[in-house]
DNA sequence: ATGCGAATGATAATCGTTCTCATTTGCATT
DNA sequence: AATGCAAATGAGAACGATTATCATTCGCAT
């Protein structure tokens, strides 16, 4: 349960706006959410906020280590609640499911990789894209069925 | 050398403004063109062209297979002529310098990682982000050197 | 040479995100 | 508890990359 003494330890002064974000983000069921989307969550609950109040919130929890932004295909971010432990992401193109998934073999081949090209590594970014085994993807062979 | 009829084997009409685009991304130094710096390059050759064109043409060319665009950091997108060869990219997140490479063991990961989630993967994205060793960026050290 | 559908290019529109600035808030100090 | 001020907020403008619109031009088959 994040608290204000969570914000004040990052450096950032506790306002109401950023605990409804933070609290948002910890109690909302389905990681990686764009800006928008907390907004409009937000909204729903019958907060008051602002977009770009959200949006400024999302970066400097993202300076802090609190959150974590990714940049899957379609031009809008994603942002997760930090969880301490590094991952990828699978994303289904269909339903826009996203799975995570560690793995410590292309970890090492990517420091290995940047080495051998004297580069020193400060991050990667990788992301897979197919098609998830749910009802309405490929699981349920609906839309084949179809054509 | 790109030649009219391989802009009729990928189904478009061979016209003027295609032809330069192909042209300049053959014989350019530097693959990995945005579309600005495409239509930029192509504006100082004295050729007139559209930007709204050559977003056009890139989009077509890579429908047809002919181009491959990615997203690095950075909010644009870059382009580059299709070599028949899949390969990822180590950034450097200094001069912007931008490697290629292909490692076998880590797409192979992939392709199990994708399978043990029920996934059929069908593309992924992996950019490796460092310093890379030449003089302006921590092969000279000058930037820390001044600190 | 003609004709027509596709392509072009100037420009407006879109969309996610950031900036501006008047107002409000958090919080340390009385 | 009242005060003061820097920092934060929010409504809306601005931004940058990309796409859509639409009158004009082009490619190409006839
Ligand atoms: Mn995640
Ligand atoms: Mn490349
Ligand atoms: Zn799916
Ligand atoms: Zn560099």
């Amino acid at each position: 349960m994040h608290q204000p003494k969570h914000l004040k330890n990052a450096g950032l002064k506790s306002t109401l706006p950023r605990l409804k974000v933070l609290e948002l983000l910890e109690n909302v069921e389905g990681l990686h959410l764009t800006a928008e989307a907390i907004y409009r969550k937000l909204l729903e609950a019958g907060e008051e906020i602002g977009l770009a109040t959200v949006y400024r919130a999302l970066t400097q929890f993202e300076a802090a280590g609190l959150v974590t932004r990714h940049h899957f295909e379609g031009g809008h971010a994603v942002f997760e609640l930090e969880r301490g432990l590094h991952h990828d992401h699978i994303v289904c193109v269909h339903c826009g499911r996203v799975e995570e998934f560690f793995d410590k073999v292309i970890e090492k081949r990517q420091s290995a990789i940047a080495e051998k090209h004297g580069f020193t590594l400060r991050d990667h970014s990788m992301t897979l894209y197919g098609e998830c085994n749910g009802p309405d993807c490929q699981g349920g062979k609906k839309a084949k069925a179809n054509v």
